[in-house]
RNA sequence: GGAGAGGUGGCAGAGUGGUAAUGCAACAGCCUGCUAAGCUGUCAACGAGCAAUCGUUGCCUGGGUUCGAGUCCCAGUCUCUCCGCCA
């Protein structure tokens, strides 16, 4: 969430940066504004009242202590009085509060500068293209049906056990999907990256300080016995290992990769672009999270870019990077570069990865700090993206790499498959 | 699931009703051939002020008792230990 000062002394330029999400927030920003300042004059009359009755309390105390007790039953009277009054101040100061951070929940990120305006995905700037679209063999088959058809995915195996979007995933199938993860694994930690096996399982807390509460509380999985939520993405996890802590200069950069399974109700999404590997209600990813300075937050957003662009020419695969335009803009993220590859039996560009910059939105609900230059406790930046989702990853490579002789592995890969092609139905 | 103990600053750790010791770390200044040590101050949030500074809050959370609560009472929550169950 923004910071109440920050709005106060940048209010214009913070309007005008929000309208490029195609939302006016210029009332509540006038509205928390005045809050505010209605906060601050009733913690400034609590203050002195509450001065005054330390004051009385201490003289009381002398009072009873030299044994001059008629005197001491008269202030205390006047305590009484006093008391009355610092509970309605008491009430208006904690009121107050709740409506700022109320609003202050409804308020998304500032976009950075560089965000495009637009409405919609088809509004995103398109940064690095593939170029060209690439060529397929004749009798190329979607993923879904390649998976049957070497038995490396059982979508309706998955509708048994649990339901629609959850896959198994069968001998090569799930060896392919293992080799990703430990290939992503290991070039996460190459660039220097610590890995993390985080829990799976958040609870309350953890979910607002990354923002997805209350904000998406409809896409998670809630276990109501126990009031915890199943991760939808690591960033949650790995976040909140560094909420309500304070770092030191020295401590940057703060590099992490960690590899979960992520688990997304995906609420209202149903018939469209759901078949197959598109969508799911369980996936895997390799998510990278870094803390940085502010000072050089957008430089290491760049590094992260680079990382995850590398993994795709690795692969070999189509891809295109995209800034995502206001209207597309995740509520908690200030700049944000999507990667998509090209699915080319759908003919269709499947996004992969999103990398973002997110400021001091999360640290500020984090609680994440670091003791700078001048010994004053600032907030961080925390920037966060996935390297990569699986899933569509694998749909891209299974569609791209199929040809009359079967699915060729990426040369990368093999390996950490152990195999170079998959031609036999297992 | 049963029983017990506990939650204090960045960290460690005292504090049985009178307004948060002390140590370590960090920052600034002083001192000193250099370094180390030493001394002084700062070292959580919020508010008032141009500022020096002043005030308030802060001891897991929320209530209560009291002129006054880290300390007493009630409820909740989390952590640890032991027992039970179990990979």
């Amino acid at each position: 969430m923004l910071e109440i000062n920050n709005i106060r002394e940048n209010k214009e330029s913070i309007i005008g940066q929000l309208k490029i999400r195609n939302k006016d927030f210029e009332k509540l920003i006038f509205e928390v504004i005045n809050l505010d300042e209605l906060r601050r004059s009733a913690q400034f009359k609590l203050d002195n009242e509450l001065a005054e009755l330390n004051q009385l309390s201490k003289k009381i105390g002398e009072l009873f202590k030299t044994g001059q007790h008629q005197q001491a039953n008269e202030l205390k009277q006047k305590t009484a009085l006093l008391k009355d009054s610092t509970k309605t101040l008491k009430q208006q100061l904690v009121d107050s509060e709740n409506s700022i951070k109320e609003i202050l929940y409804q308020i998304p990120n500032v976009p950075n500068k560089l965000v495009p305006s637009g409405n919609s995905e088809n509004d995103n700037e398109v940064i690095e293209n593939y170029g060209h679209t690439p060529q397929l063999f004749a009798g190329a088959i979607p993923h879904w049906e390649i998976a049957k058809k070497y038995n490396l995915i059982d979508f309706e195996l998955g509708v048994k056990i649990t339901g629609s979007g959850f896959p198994v995933y069968i001998g090569k199938g799930a060896q392919l999907q293992r080799a990703l993860i430990n290939f992503f694994l290991n070039e996460a930690i190459a660039s220097n990256y610590k890995e993390v096996i985080p829990p799976l399982v958040v609870n309350e807390e953890s979910g607002f300080a990354t923002g997805q509460l209350p904000d998406k509380e409809g896409q998670m999985y809630h276990m109501q016995e126990d009031n915890l939520y199943l991760i939808p993405t690591a960033e949650v996890p790995i976040t909140n290992i560094f909420r309500n802590t304070l770092l030191k200069e020295d401590d940057f950069p703060v590099k992490r990769v960690g590899y979960t399974p992520c688990f997304r109700r995906e609420a209202g999404s149903y018939g469209k672009d759901v078949r197959g590997l598109n969508r799911l209600h369980q996936f895997d990813k390799v998510e990278i999270v870094q803390l940085a300075h502010p000072e050089n937050s957008y430089a290491i957003l760049d590094e992260m870019v680079a990382h995850v662009k590398l993994l795709l020419d690795k692969l070999e695969l189509p891809y295109r990077v995209v800034r995502l335009c206001g209207g597309d803009l995740g509520f908690t993220a200030a700049l944000t570069y999507d990667f998509e590859v090209y699915s080319s039996a759908q003919q269709k560009w499947l996004e992969v990865s999103s990398v973002s910059n997110f400021e001091t939105y999360q640290s500020n609900r984090l609680k994440l700090r670091f003791k700078n230059n001048n010994n004053k406790n600032q907030l961080v930046h925390t920037l966060n993206g996935s390297a990569l989702a699986l899933p569509r990853i694998m749909a891209a490579l299974l569609e791209n790499n199929q040809s009359e002789k079967g699915i060729s592995i990426p040369k990368v890969l093999i390996p950490y498959t152990g195999f170079d092609t998959i031609n036999d139905k297992e």
